[in-house]
DNA sequence: TACCGGACATAAGACCAGCTTATGACCTCA
DNA sequence: TGAGGTCATAAGCTGGTCTTATGTCCGGTA
C-alpha cells in the first residue's frame, strides 16, 4: 500500500475537480445526494460515487448519510466552504471568459483597464447576469488610451478606467477608489519599520510597472512634492511580475489592494504605511461626452456605482 | 456541429479543469510549452494539446506561438490572472484539507474557531508549508470552549480564537484585527443611508448566527449602551446561511469582513456604516497558560502575528 | 405487522478524455 | 548546413466517470 508511489502527486490530484465541488456545494443545500445529483444533472449512483471518492481522496468523512438524507460533517462544513471559494473564483473566471469570446454580436461592449479587468469585472459580470440573464458581453482590456480610443471610435459602449485624470472627449463618474499600498519581503528591513517618512519612500528605488501605468501616474503625483520618485529599480510587465520581485526581496514596490490578496495573509508580502501620503486613486465608469449610456450599459453602470471600496 | 446539444453545458464544462490552469500558469512563467509540460510533469504534446483545447474551449487564442517559444496574448494574460485565483483557491483547499487528513502523527496539532479555519488558516499553512517543509499539520475546527478543551488536554498544541475574552487558562497573543461590518441586500432601505446611528441598530432585529458564536459578543457588548441588541430576527447556524438570507432580502445582518468578499465587489450585499460604534474584535493565538509554544507551534505563530486585517 | 417510499450503496458495461511514444515540420544560430 | 530548440500530428492505451439495474436499510402508516 505504501511503497509504490511513483509520481509526485500534483495539486490537480490532490484536490477534487470542480465538478465534485459543485456537486458538495449542491449537497449541502438539499441535504440529500440524490436531490444534489438531479441538481447538477448526474445521477444518484454518479453523485454517491463521486462523494465516496472525493471522501476518500481526502481521507476524510464529509457526510453523515442517514436513510433520511445526508448532513454535512463538521470538517465537511468546512470543505465545502474552502470548496466554496474555489467554485467562486471559477464562475468569476467563466464570466471573464464569456466576456472574451463574445466579441461578436454582443449587446454591451466593455473596454477596460487591466486592472479592473482582471479584479473588478468579473464580479460585475456575475451579477449583471444574474439581473439580466443573456445579456451578451464582450471585453476589450488595454490602457486609458485604448479604452478611449474604442469609446470614441464606436467600438464600445461603456469604458473603465483608472488614474488621475479623464481621457479627453470621454465623460465618466467615480465608482470606486483603490488604495495604493507598499509592499515589501517579510525580510526587508522595512517590514520591520512602523511607518515611512514620504522622503524615504521618495528616495528609494522601487520595482514598478512600466511608464504609463496608472498606478505610476498616481505615484508620481503623490511624491512631487516630496522631490518625486528616485529612478526605478526594476520595470516590469504586469503586476504578477512585480509581485514576483518584490516576494523574492528585490526590493520594495507599489501596488493597488485589489492585487494583493492571498500574499498579505500568507505574509509573502508586508504592507508598510507612509505617513501623510495618500495614495489613492478613482476608478471611474466613461463614456463618450455627451452620451450617457443606455440598455445594457446602464444596467452595467448602476451595478458598479457604489462598489467602492474603501468610502 | 451546432443542432445536437443536448444537456446544460454546466460550469465543470465551460472552464477547464485545475491541470489546465496550473499548466497555462506554468507556461505563462517559462514562456514555452515545452518547459511547462516538464515542469508540471507531463509530456509536450499531452501540453501542447491540453492547451489548444482550452483555447477551442474558451473560444479565445491564450498563445502566440513561434519556434522561440510561447507568449500569452493579451486575451491570455487575462486569462491567466484569472486562472491564478482558482489555482490559489484550490491551493488554500488543498492545504486545508491536508490538514483535516493528518490527524494523527502530527507535529503540530492545531485547534480554532471557525471563521480562523475557514478563512485565515489555509493561507497561514500555505506559508508554513513554504518555509518549513515536511511539517505535518492536523486541525480541528470548533468554538472558544471546545479550543480551550482541546488545549488544556494536550491535545493540541496552538489555539486559533476569536472573541472579547482569552478563555480561562489559556495565555495568548493578540494576532489581527477583525471588522464587523453591518451589510443589506442593495434593495434595502438602509443600502441608501449613508450611515445609521447605533440605536437604529440597536432597534432592529437582525440576522444572526446562533448564540455564542464570537460575532454576536462582540455587538452585544457594542451595543449594550445603547438599549442592546434587538431580538433578532432569524437565528442561522452558519455564515452561509446569513449570507443567504440577507442576499434574499430578509433582513440586515452583521458580519466578519473576512466572511464578505465576492458578496460585496459583485454588489449582492453592500455595507451600511453605523456612526460611532467601533465593531471590532480580536483574533487571538493561544495556548496553555504557562507554556509558550515551540517547535513548529512557535514556527506558525510567527507566520501569524502581524497578519493584521486593519493596523 | 406488513407494506410502501425515500435514501444510499453496489455492480457491470459503455464511453470519452487525456496520456504516452514516435515522428514531422519549422525556425534560429553557429 | 547541421544542431538544437520550438510546436504539431498521429495512433494506441488506460483510467476514470457516467449510466442503468438492482440491493439494502429505515421510518411512517394502515
Amino acid at each position: 500500500m505504501s511503497g509504490t508511489e511513483t509520481s509526485p502527486p500534483s495539486l490537480s490530484h490532490r484536490v477534487p475537480d470542480l465538478g465534485a465541488m459543485v456537486l458538495l456545494l449542491a449537497v449541502a443545500r438539499h441535504g440529500s445526494l440524490g436531490r444534489a445529483a438531479r441538481d447538477v444533472g448526474i445521477s444518484q449512483p454518479a453523485a454517491s460515487g463521486r462523494i465516496r471518492s472525493m471522501e476518500r481522496q481526502l481521507g476524510v468523512a464529509l457526510l453523515d448519510r442517514s436513510p433520511r438524507g445526508s448532513r454535512l460533517t463538521d470538517a465537511g462544513a468546512l470543505v465545502t466552504d474552502w470548496a466554496r471559494r474555489v467554485v467562486e473564483a471559477a464562475e468569476a473566471f467563466d464570466a471573464g471568459a464569456q466576456a472574451l469570446r463574445d466579441r461578436r454580436d454582443s449587446r454591451l461592449r466593455v473596454a477596460a483597464s487591466m486592472t479592473i479587468a482582471e479584479y473588478l469585472l468579473p464580479g460585475w459580470l456575475i451579477a449583471l447576469r444574474a439581473e439580466r440573464p443573456g445579456t451578451a458581453v464582450s471585453l476589450l482590456a488595454g490602457n486609458s488610451a485604448a479604452v478611449a480610443l474604442r469609446l470614441l471610435a464606436g467600438e464600445a459602449d461603456l469604458g473603465f478606467v483608472e488614474g488621475l485624470s479623464i481621457p479627453e472627449g470621454l465623460d465618466g463618474t467615480v465608482i470606486a477608489h483603490d488604495r495604493l499600498v507598499v509592499v515589501v519581503a517579510p525580510s526587508h528591513p522595512w517590514a520591520r519599520r512602523d511607518q515611512l517618512t514620504p522622503g524615504e519612500l521618495a528616495g528609494t528605488p522601487l520595482i514598478l510597472r512600466e511608464h504609463g501605468s496608472g498606478t505610476r501616474q498616481v505615484l508620481d503625483a503623490a511624491l512631487a512634492v516630496h522631490g518625486g520618485l528616485a529612478r526605478p529599480l526594476l520595470e516590469l510587465s504586469s503586476t504578477t511580475a512585480v509581485k514576483g520581485a518584490a516576494e523574492s526581496g528585490a526590493g520594495p514596490c507599489v501596488l493597488s489592494e485589489l492585487a494583493l490578496g492571498e500574499e498579505l495573509s500568507a505574509r509573502r508580502l508586508v504592507k508598510v504605511r507612509v505617513a501623510g501620503v495618500r495614495l489613492r486613486r478613482q476608478l471611474r465608469a466613461v463614456w463618450p461626452a455627451g452620451h450617457r449610456p443606455t440598455g445594457p450599459a446602464r444596467d452595467l453602470l448602476a451595478l458598479t456605482a457604489g462598489a467602492t471600496h474603501e468610502p
